[in-house]
DNA sequence: GGTTTATTCAACTCATTAGTTGATCAAGGA
DNA sequence: TCCTTGATCAACTAATGAGTTGAATAAACC
């Protein structure tokens, strides 16, 4: 467990099995055996990807006698939408006032960073 | 390349490295030398992490001299907020009618999938 | 108590990934 | 033309990840 919060939840929803199974608990918790069913891998595989999801803090367990029902949490969701949105804005941010400058000319913005690219 | 395109931008944003550059990128197109000098890593190691986010569609490269402009493209961060929000707001719209369903008792409401630990 | 059901653990294989160093290539500048 | 700069390629290592099978655990069921 090296990798943060973020990185471990990205790092889940990178593979198309475990979003598949995110967009099915959706639809409401369901144990290993539920969830493995439609898939063309073992049992234990799944299992595995559902631990995955469980160390992003994308799912939790609970307990009903021998099953161990599988929880959708969205607050991890939210945090990585969070993390997206907000660079998604400053970029936004900066193509505008970048417009500005092409349209009034001349003018170097940012002088930390290279602006080669955009401005050429 | 057997993932597609939302496996590769999520893999992509599962390393802190890659969404630091990512972050930086919104600041304005940099070279990858650029990129490279606040890390301790090598040069080689942050072109491959630029090639990595280039795979996803999350980067493109442009030409000025011998210099090579990274330029963020935003697009693929909207393609993974689209993924995320959908089915976060299938969960909430689930919540809301499970809250329904408990306050007038007795009814299940999606046959296919077990709902035995949100309905304990 | 013995069996069935649901799930995990353990050990292993195979493929991929992040990092390294050294060599190579491509474009400008002296 | 030669040298420098910017970046990639090639080959390698070490770690991680997804999958497998077989054994173990734990809670019902009979």
């Amino acid at each position: 467990m090296t990798a943060d919060n973020l990185s471990r939840a990205f790092a889940a929803l990178a593979d198309p099995t475990r979003r598949d199974l995110v967009a099915r608990l959706t639809l409401g918790d369901a144990t290993v055996n539920d969830l493995a069913e439609p898939y063309d891998v073992s049992l234990q595989a799944v299992s595995k990807h559902i631990r995955v999801l469980q160390d992003a803090g994308l799912v939790t367990r609970t307990r009903d006698a021998q099953r161990r029902p599988v929880h959708l949490e969205a607050e991890v969701l939210d945090l990585m939408t969070g993390w997206i949105e907000r660079y998604r804005r400053q970029a936004e941010a900066r193509y505008r006032r970048l417009d500005g400058v092409l349209t009034a000319l001349g003018e170097t913005e940012n002088p930390t960073q290279s602006t080669r690219g955009a401005a050429s």
